[in-house]
This record gives C-alpha cells, sequence and structure tokens, in this order.
DNA sequence: TGGGTGTGTTTAATATGCAAAACATAGCGA
DNA sequence: TCGCTATGTTTTGCATATTAAACACACCCA
C-alpha cells in the first residue's frame, strides 16, 4: 500500500493510524499490547497510546483476556454487516443461495470482483462434510480461480491485459495461469461457454462450478458458484445435476437485478 | 452513546469522528454526499471534507454511481471477518459464563453439536455444593439431553429425520425419547419456545436450563446451560429467575459472534 | 542487591489539525 | 437575466493534537 503523503493538506492521520491499528489487529493471531502496536506501526508509543485508548473507548478494540492486550472489538462487525447489506445482491442471492446448497448439498457462494480479489459476499456451508474456507468477507487472488476467471468476464480486453499485465504470479496448482496470455485465454474461454467447471484449479482436490450473474446493463456483475472437495461432488453428474441447478439460481438472481431474457 | 468528552486528554478527534462517519456511512439507507454527512455530524464542511478525503484515499469508502456521494467501501469488510476470524466462541463465552455462575450460583456450559454428541466447550463448576461431571471436552448422546434438544433445533427437517433414524436408543431416565418420532418432537418444540427447562430429563435429580446461541447466519451453533443438583435451584423461580439470566448471557454471546438484533 | 530492560503512563514545548470564513460553481425559480 | 441558496473546495489564524523525553513500575538475571 502507497504511504499516504505527510505533506497532504488535507490528510487526517490520527484517522489513518487509528485504522491501521484496527487493521493490523485484524491481521493479528494474538491480541497484541500497546508496545507490540507501536512496533508494527513504526509509531511511539505514546502516540499508539493515544489512538489505542481512543478506539477502546470506543469499544472498536477491547481488552483480551490477558491484562494490557488488545483485539478487535464486536463493534467493528457491525460495519461489515452494514457494508453486505447495503449491496442489494446479498439481499437477494442468500436465500437462492441456501436454496441451491440444499439441492445440490454442497457449499454455495456469490462473490464479486474487488479490484484484483474475488470477493465473497454470500456463502452458505454445506450442512455436512467438509466446510470450505471461503466463508463471507474472504478475499482470493481473482486470477488465480475459475471463479475469478468467470468475473473477470465482466472487463473488457484493454481492462483485462492491463489487469493480466500486473500480476504477481504464484502457482497455485497446475492449471493456475502464470502469464497474461495464459490468464487471457482463460477468461475468453469462459465468457463463451457461459460457466467454469474445475477440478483442482485452484487448490488440489477442491472441485466447483462457476456460473456468472448478470444486471441490467448486461454486464457480469457476480458469480455464483458451487464448491467442496472432489469427494462431495459425483463427477459425473457435473454437467447433468449440478451445473443446471447453479445455472437456474444464477438466472433467479440476474432476473431480479433486471437482467432480461436468458 | 455517552457523547466523547472534549476534556479528554488522551483522545484523538480525528479518529473518533472518522469512525463515525464510517457508522452513519453503515446506518444510511442510500449513498450520503459530504454536506450530509456534515449535518448528520453536526460538523462543518470543510471538517467532514478532510474526514471523507481520508477515508477515500484509504478506500474504507468510495464514491457510489452518483458523483459526489459516498458508500461504505470493500474495505470494512476485511476488518468484520478478521474479528469473525480471530474470535473463538470459547473465548467469549468464557467471561460471560463464569459471570453467570456467579450471578445464578449453579454451574454453567457452553456446548455444540459435534457429530451425535453434545460437546463441552466452556465448563464453569457452581462454586458449592454438587459438582457436574460435565467438564470441558465431555461428550453425551445428543438425542437424550435437553441440550442435545437444543442444539439439533440447528437441523432442518431432513437432516434431523436422517439423525433420528440412526440413533442407538437408550433409556436414561422416563424422559429419554426412544424413537425417531418423539425425538423430533422434543427438537421442534425446543426450537419454538426458544428455550428448555429440564428436570431430570438425562439424570434423575438433574435439572437444567438451556438456551441457544446463534450466529450471524441465524443458525444455531452453540447452547447456553445451567446444570445442577435438584437441591441447587430454586423451582420457583426457574423461568423468573434463572431463565431470564441465561438468555442474557445466551444474547451477549449471539451478538459477539455477529447474530443481528434480539 | 542492583543494574538493565521492558512496560504503560504523564507531561510540556511545538508542530499541526481544525473550522470560520471566503471562494467558486451549479442549480433553480421568478 | 438576475438573485438566492446550496454545494464542494481552499485558505489561514488559532486552538489543540502530537511526540520526545521523563516518569513509575515490574520483571529478570547476575
Amino acid at each position: 500500500m502507497a504511504k499516504a503523503s505527510n505533506h497532504d493538506v488535507y490528510f487526517v492521520p490520527g484517522l489513518f493510524r487509528g485504522l491501521r491499528v484496527l487493521e493490523i489487529l485484524g491481521a493479528a493471531e494474538t491480541p497484541m499490547s500497546l508496545s507490540d502496536i507501536a512496533r508494527a506501526m513504526e509509531l511511539s508509543r505514546s502516540s499508539a497510546f493515544r489512538l489505542v485508548y481512543t478506539l477502546r473507548q470506543m469499544e472498536f478494540i477491547r481488552e483480551a483476556e490477558q491484562a494490557n492486550t488488545f483485539t478487535l472489538g464486536a463493534r467493528v462487525l457491525n460495519l461489515g454487516f452494514a457494508y453486505l447489506n447495503q449491496q442489494p445482491i446479498t439481499a437477494i442471492a442468500r436465500p437462492i443461495l441456501a436454496n441451491l446448497r440444499d439441492e445440490t448439498g454442497v457449499s454455495t457462494h456469490l462473490s464479486v470482483l474487488e479490484g484484483d480479489d474475488v470477493l465473497y459476499l454470500v456463502s452458505h456451508q454445506a450442512r455436512s462434510g467438509y466446510v470450505s474456507n471461503m466463508r463471507t468477507g474472504t478475499r482470493t487472488q481473482a486470477y488465480a480461480s475459475a471463479i475469478g476467471w468467470c468475473l473477470l468476464g465482466n472487463l473488457d480486453e484493454d481492462e483485462l491485459r492491463v489487469f493480466a499485465a500486473h500480476q504477481n504470479w504464484h502457482r497455485f496448482t497446475d492449471h493456475t495461469p502464470m502469464d497474461p496470455a495464459s490468464l487471457i485465454a482463460r477468461v475468453t474461454e469462459v465468457r463463451e461457454t457461459g460457466f467454469v467447471i474445475s477440478r483442482g484449479f485452484r487448490e488440489p482436490g477442491g472441485s466447483s462450478v462457476a456460473v456468472p450473474v448478470r444486471d441490467h446493463s448486461g454486464g457480469i456483475v457476480a458469480c455464483v458458484n458451487l464448491s467442496g472437495p472432489d469427494s462431495g461432488f459425483d463427477f459425473d453428474r457435473m454437467e447433468s445435476f449440478y451445473l443446471p441447478l447453479a445455472q437456474t439460481a444464477a438466472q433467479e438472481i440476474s432476473r431480479a437485478l433486471g437482467h432480461q431474457g436468458g
């Protein structure tokens, strides 16, 4: 992340640093002390003290069991849920995906493209067996998954080239594209077929079916997907059973967003 | 909410107000303009301008479709879900149940459904008298106790039928259900009332009050219960004293898990 | 016992964030 | 067309937030 310029006349450093405290606490695996926070932010203890003092008073952070250490407080959740609830697509998709989960027995998700990432907005876990690690609020690199390719289908040729040009390629599986050309090829392919069935594209042993959701303008605004371990899917029925159900759900959401036809 | 004192030496006003901007935008139903925000916060436009400027630069808020209006940005989601992922239910529940134990004088427990069993995660023994045999890590068959019926309320109709179909029925007390139909009846009843008060259901002479805990998805993820020997409870006050306290504790835990409302 | 290091907290000089007021622009109705 | 009002933006003197440094306390090891 680009460091905020101190010369920026309109910048409020107290706010900037306070939010960074929250993010650092969010990324931390264990509660942090005041000094931990100061070190992590390369800030004087006295300044960190004031930030922590303010955040604690607002209940955005709270003391952990161990004295003088802090974790995020429940109040940050309200912000997250407020965001989710403001995305009208989540309200529309939630019951449809719950139903899709019950029909198929595997986990269902709705995701959107947010910057370079796939952001999961709605997530219904399979009732039994495998529990996916893609919870609501999770982010994953768009270039590396079938869901990402599906969502990237919304970019036009130029945008896609720009996107592809600045990725940090990392091989997750043998299917991970490792250069712009192969990513573009994948996206193009998905755009034409209108769905992806993946088997271990993002994680070995994990499979998924992904279908785009379109709004009134016809653009791809989200992606419905089924996911689970290979063992949770019946591969012979991928196209005959899982795919049509996912398509029906995606169409239902699309229609609710004003998508015509289809 | 108490207004932050301006005389408070350690307070960082910029942070306080910036977070309030986020909360106001979170509570708003439509995007807000700079002036809207300034009005809502009773703040000068110039100050609101600087806050909005900073938040936008950090991508905690973003411009809505309509120019010069703002909504929450996706980055707030990271905070909310970082909180959820790092708050194990046990850490949240422990102090709350310790307090509940002190208020009621009887043993308090938090349990989850694990396979076909009730698994006790947190356990606070009554300070005096009877000591329950339900320690942390203990398992009991879910079908046979009030706590189990409470937790089974999370299963849907089909799942519950499947569950009920493969139990090895064993009569612990006269109250133990001995066939699928009576188990399903019990679970349905508890789901509707929202609590169970049991007297010797699992063990003769042992009583309990059980209340479900729900997470952000609304599902039942755990169960708070009070338990003790009949001699430890004042039966006339089960509904008037013990139950409300247990419900308050369960609500507190639920809220910390992101359960909205209620 | 005593020095060393770490912690959270307080202070006070100064660097800086703040808001009133001025500015620029846009929209609207008469 | 002209005023009137509301908007986002910029400026600037003043009030105040900030941080280096000092403080108090706890802990550890020699």
